[in-house]
DNA sequence: CGCTGTGATACCCGGCAGGTATCGTCAAAG
DNA sequence: CTTTGACGATACCTGCCGGGTATCACAGCG
């Protein structure tokens, strides 16, 4: 199978629209069309139900949806490292790690620094983002490693090292009546009625509720500020609080663990240093 | 990338020779030479050093041979697993479990009995293989889970339970005089003049040494009873010793385990059900 | 009935993948 | 030093196929 066909696939399961997917693609919807269907053909399967009136994607279609989006990353990975590798800069000189915007801030202050010290670092890019998923980053080869949080991120697929970990946290308005409690349950913040709890986007939809939709960290920490809203924080996240915010320990909430992530079976020998460091970071505390 | 070029680059990047790989693709040479220059070009990269006398990998192309392996078993597994789920038989009613030959067939046996009395359970294709790479087979969808054994199976990038640990034993001549020991230790076997370490191919290729070439367990059954050279195998090899042989337990070997593991981030409901019988028949003991 | 939205079909064209023939170059043999 | 063989690169041709435009078939809707 090649992967245009396997592109052209998955734009279309993913818009079940043949006229849009083109749209998507660059292309005429008649081409593709032809395309699909011999791909269908190619594999022997049926990936779609056409009723009329749009498209549906069989049980087949669904797994290639799944499988192939998998091959892509696999496939694009292979062309940014290959890339990377052979680059203007110094060979594999140069690593991406992927964080979450102001998470676990003080321990990527002490492995940034840790691993400046080490003798032939890398040089290491910071790749901030948002509600992003680290794990395509590091499928697709965009990141070379990432700090991930359990139990948010999954780890599975990769290899992963756990560092630190943490309680939780919950961030209220400091003038709320909460505010003032020593200590909080899950059950008491997941049901105060002047305080619903932010939404933000998963796989890029808002999950329906009564909470605001929030967008970045900057965001919710207004609307914190204004008495809208309460987040569920680790504890790191004490470091961006304001002077509006109280932050309560929750005694029931799942620990959060930070750990550095990457690729399975990788080979770099930058990346060994930086994981080493990471885990000696964390023996020494 | 195409996994057109992407072929035809490991092929040239497996045999160091476009002529010997264009014959491997079923191709003429020339069109190889210029499909790689063109992949180079696209990619922006160099990937072979044309010397005089043959050619050689860079460090891109390595990368890229790595990387484009895993691209291209990505790709297979797509179709593999598409096709099953669109296949005659009903949609994931099939399961194939890689097995290394003779090994764990107790396990086995109980797995596969506990299993069958599962309501709804998928029907299991054994897959047994002598000393070919179950990694492999899970990667590119040959096979959805596989019983894997540590430390010679490695277990990146894949989801795993252990079911069960053992020690090893030495399998020796009966008659030899080391047979009559209570328990040995890895320096007693690693050393024995008259016996010899087998051999058998990793990746294809037999490492150097004076043992015997070992292609499969009978071969290594005999070649034992032979008093040829000895073994070294988990506990459960007992199940296939012949009366010529003598187990000795080895008092300081790692212990093996024994793990199912299956690709990472498997949605299959069969999987699950089959992966459930075996943790649960580990907590039976 | 006509209109609209949707995917399928018909047909054409240009680019590219693949073939054959040949060259350039280097190394080993004599 | 010359020859020869091995090997990759180049030149050039051809047929296929991927992509385009125009159009059809059909279902829902007013």
């Amino acid at each position: 199978m090649d992967t245009r066909e396997l592109r052209y696939f998955v734009a279309v399961a993913e818009e079940l629209h043949f006229g849009r997917a083109a749209e998507r693609l660059g292309m005429a919807q008649p081409p593709l069309s032809r395309a699909i269907k011999q791909l269908e053909r190619r594999l022997g399967v049926s990936l779609f139900e056409r009723n009329r009136r749009g498209v549906a994607l069989t049980g087949a279609g669904e797994v290639l949806l799944y499988e192939g989006r998998a091959a892509l990353d696999a496939t694009d990975a292979a062309v940014r490292r290959t890339q990377r590798a052979g680059g203007v800069d110094a060979p594999s000189s140069r690593l991406v790690l992927a964080v979450k915007a102001a998470g676990s801030h003080e321990l990527l202050q002490r492995l940034l620094a840790a691993y400046a010290a080490v003798p032939g670092a890398a040089e290491i890019e910071v790749l901030l983002c948002g509600f992003c998923d680290q794990e395509g980053l590091l499928r697709d080869g965009r990141a070379d490693a990432a700090l991930m949080h359990t139990p948010f991120n999954s780890l599975a697929g990769f290899d992963s090292e756990e560092l630190t970990t943490e309680g939780q946290i919950a961030i209220l308005p400091a003038r709320h009546p909460l505010a003032a409690r020593e200590s909080l349950t899950v059950a008491d913040v997941g049901d105060v009625p002047d305080l619903p709890l932010a939404r933000w986007p998963s796989y890029g939809v808002y999950p329906p509720g009564p909470g605001p939709e929030i967008r970045d960290q900057t965001q919710l920490a207004q609307l914190i500020a204004l008495g809208r809203t309460l987040a569920v924080m680790p504890d790191s996240a004490r470091a961006w609080l304001w002077s509006e915010h109280a932050a309560i320990p929750l005694t029931d909430a799942p620990q959060v663990g930070t750990h550095i992530a990457w690729p399975a079976h990788s080979r770099s020998l930058a990346l060994a240093g930086l994981i080493r460091t990471a885990t000696e970071l964390r023996r020494r505390g």
